[in-house]
DNA sequence: AAACAGGCCTAAA
DNA sequence: TTTAGGCCTGTT
């Protein structure tokens, strides 16, 4: 069924599904986006400043995975500064995503030292590979495979996938999270700093990839993954003291405004 | 053709 | 504690 989530001001689908953060939607020539969540396929499509969603999805899933009941506008006031003001407003509509755990961990192992194009790829032809199959209107599509069904594979079947030396932490990270060694829900409620400990115990996770993985998937929206980008932003616009605590409980979303925009203008 | 991509690991100071 | 080189694959 179709529903109307909210209006397009406060969720721009664009920015939101092209900052980064996820690998798994995809425009088609008319700005609508199809992708996957858990396991429902899902149309995205903006009509007359509403944002509209077409699944068979429980309505309320969405409301929750676009993280709709934070007013972002009120936590984007927190934001000070010149240049992250400027990010800010730049990048004013990108929701961060509560996608789920084991995908985000997967897709940001993958996502090291490799571009978005590439990324997606990757992604798409592990869950052809290894995800169940979906119907849903023309086209089939395909879940995020388990951790569990991963777990029993061998980097060496994971080759069709094309993801070079990262296969390896792949099924490292299978079989972490399937044995029980790493319980991905239970570091949702504990402290920040300590789910990025134990994320960093994997083979194949480490600072960044860390970050990432709590910030889009584990809901703790301090987190404040730095790469290249974010430190040639950092360097070129902060003072060399500056502390991404000082920004708040949701500093993640200030750094994937500046990451945005970083980004934006570099290409 | 050779360098480089949204890191991580290991070895070596 | 910081730094360099290697790693799969694909693109420029």
């Amino acid at each position: 069924m179709k529903i109307k989530l909210c209006g397009a001001d406060i969720l721009d689908i664009e920015k939101t599904f092209e900052c980064g953060q996820c690998f798994r939607w995809n425009c088609d020539e008319n700005g609508v986006y199809t992708g996957v969540v858990g396991e429902y396929p899902a149309r995205v499509e903006v009509i007359d400043g509403e944002i509209y969603i077409t699944s068979d999805a429980p309505s309320t899933l969405w409301s929750e995975y676009f993280d709709l009941e934070t007013d972002y506008a009120a936590v984007s006031a927190e934001f000070t500064g010149d240049y992250l003001e400027t990010c800010t407003q730049y990048g004013m509509g990108i929701r961060i995503l509560k996608q789920d755990s084991w995908e985000a961990l997967c897709s940001f192992i993958i996502s090291q030292c490799n571009n978005i194009s590439r990324i997606k790829g990757i992604v798409e032809r592990l869950c052809e590979l290894f995800g169940e199959k979906l119907s849903f209107g023309e086209t089939e599509y395909y879940t995020f495979p388990t951790a569990e069904r991963l777990s029993k594979l061998s980097a060496e079947d994971l080759a069709p996938i094309r993801s070079g030396y990262r296969a390896e932490y792949i099924i490292c990270a299978a079989r972490a999270v399937a044995s029980g060694e790493l319980d991905l829900e239970g570091l949702k409620s504990c402290d920040y700093r300590e789910a990025i400990k134990a994320l960093r115990t994997v083979r194949g996770i480490g600072e960044k990839v860390a970050n990432c993985v709590v910030l889009f998937g584990l809901n703790h929206m301090e987190a404040f993954p730095i790469d290249v980008w974010m430190k040639r932003a950092l360097k070129e616009n902060f003072p060399p003291e500056f502390n991404p605590e000082s920004l708040g409980s949701y500093a993640g979303l200030a750094q994937q405004y500046i990451f945005y925009y970083a980004r934006s203008m570099g290409k």
